[in-house]
DNA sequence: TTGCAGTATTTTGTAAGACAAATTTCGACA
DNA sequence: TGTCGAAATTTGTCTTACAAAATACTGCAA
């Protein structure tokens, strides 16, 4: 008996019902919203439930609402793409080739920096979860857990930067590393195949060489680009 | 007679009092807000209007409620650090050094990356675009004008990447050109020094060039951090 | 017929009151 | 002293009512 997905709140559903709606291209840019009334019911819910979740998605920038004409749904250049919502929401189905492009890219300009930030900027403790992170993903038995400590590497060096608007970005690392996980879920056997990318990152950062961590992560990405290229070659002719 | 600030409506208004209160500091991670009833009589607003506030502010990741125990600060870690809402509060005083440091290497992050890659994907108009904002800039005759067509040229060249999670950084840029603005608005003369710089990355970008983009823009912002530090120095022996 | 003004209507915005649910606290009892 | 259960408090949800804003419409006059 399949439950239907319990969030904390009422309120919260909705938010995810309607984002993922919005975002998944159910509900498009300037599409008028049913009002508020006729929404509350088909959603079961009141209309206080149903405003509270639209104040949130007015807040990330994917509706908008306007007395008498009512609310619609705002264009795609507007929503706050680096909300973490919203990333998980486009990430929700498999996302298209040119998505993940968008967010190699990014990776190729966030990472780099941010190992490079890393070296000059990590204290001691900030190593040390670094190199925690590290174990954990040498001693990982398969692709849940190789995935559960690599995430966590990646924002272990993010943390390092001790610049919190860097930080801010581990949303779009999340999301790039996990459709990436998802990618590459078929060919589970060598996930751990970046594994000396990884340590030398490690090491470029434990001894402060901010040109060496940068150039290294420039590598593991690059390499991550072309192992993503493979698997859709490999999902194509599959 | 001055009439308070008038946002479109009264949540949104709440939305800037508390989250004002909560980024400059005045409310501290960990602390508890008064309950819903007695602060929406402090704020003098229903309490329907309040809790739809209080809503954003958790999208935001400012404060978290909890039955029976209250709602409370976040600490700054959780905090939504590159939505603009965050990032305007926390420039609505004179940002710290420390924070203005951390603004600049953002910049020096996103900027030359973005400059490249408009450089390898910009089409023609978004190039006529940022050719337009380059000729408001030379045309600007104060530091008003230079700075509305200032942001416009970082933003054609965020949005000539034709990505729209670099383009959502956008937020960023701003707060740290628009703390550069107020910083340098005191030595307001030679406002249009940095106008030779955005003429070689404009330049480079309408050639597609990419490298020589990159390189160009990080000159620019190199100076810009300068810049920065001489304002610094003037203000203090001022 | 066309333009304008004023009115009607529709939709979101705000308020207030009641009750449900959750969670902590405290007390009773073993 | 420990554990279980009841009470109290705070957020969560629902309902109803009305205010405000903005569009659409209607009728009048030029």
């Amino acid at each position: 008996m399949p439950r239907p997905i319990q969030l904390r709140n009422l309120h919260a559903q909705v938010v995810h019902e309607l984002g993922q709606r919005i975002v998944g291209g159910q509900l498009k840019p300037g599409d008028l919203l049913p009002r508020e009334e006729a929404l509350a019911e088909e959603l079961q819910v009141s209309r206080t439930a149903l405003r509270e979740a639209m104040k949130v998605l007015t807040a990330k920038g994917l509706i908008e609402a306007r007395p008498k004409v009512g609310t619609r749904v705002r264009e795609a250049r507007f929503w706050h793409q680096l909300d973490a919502d919203v990333l998980t929401w486009r990430c929700a189905t498999l996302p298209t080739e040119d998505f993940v492009h968008k967010l190699l890219e990014m990776r190729e300009v966030i990472e780099p920096a941010a190992a490079a930030s890393a070296a000059e900027h990590a204290d001691e403790e900030q190593i040390k979860r670094l190199q925690d992170a590290y174990a954990a993903m040498a001693a990982a038995r398969n692709l849940d857990e190789w995935a559960v400590a690599d995430l966590d590497f990646h924002q272990a060096i993010l943390d390092a930067t001790n610049n919190e608007l860097m930080v801010s970005l581990f949303a779009v690392i999340e999301a790039a590393l996990g459709t990436f996980f998802v990618m590459s879920a078929q060919a589970a056997d060598d996930f751990r195949y970046s594994l000396p990318h990884h340590e030398k990152v490690l090491q470029a950062i434990c001894r402060h060489r901010p040109d060496a961590a940068r150039r290294d992560m420039q590598h593991m990405v690059a390499d991550s680009r072309a192992n993503m290229a493979r698997q859709k070659r490999a999902a194509r002719k599959g």
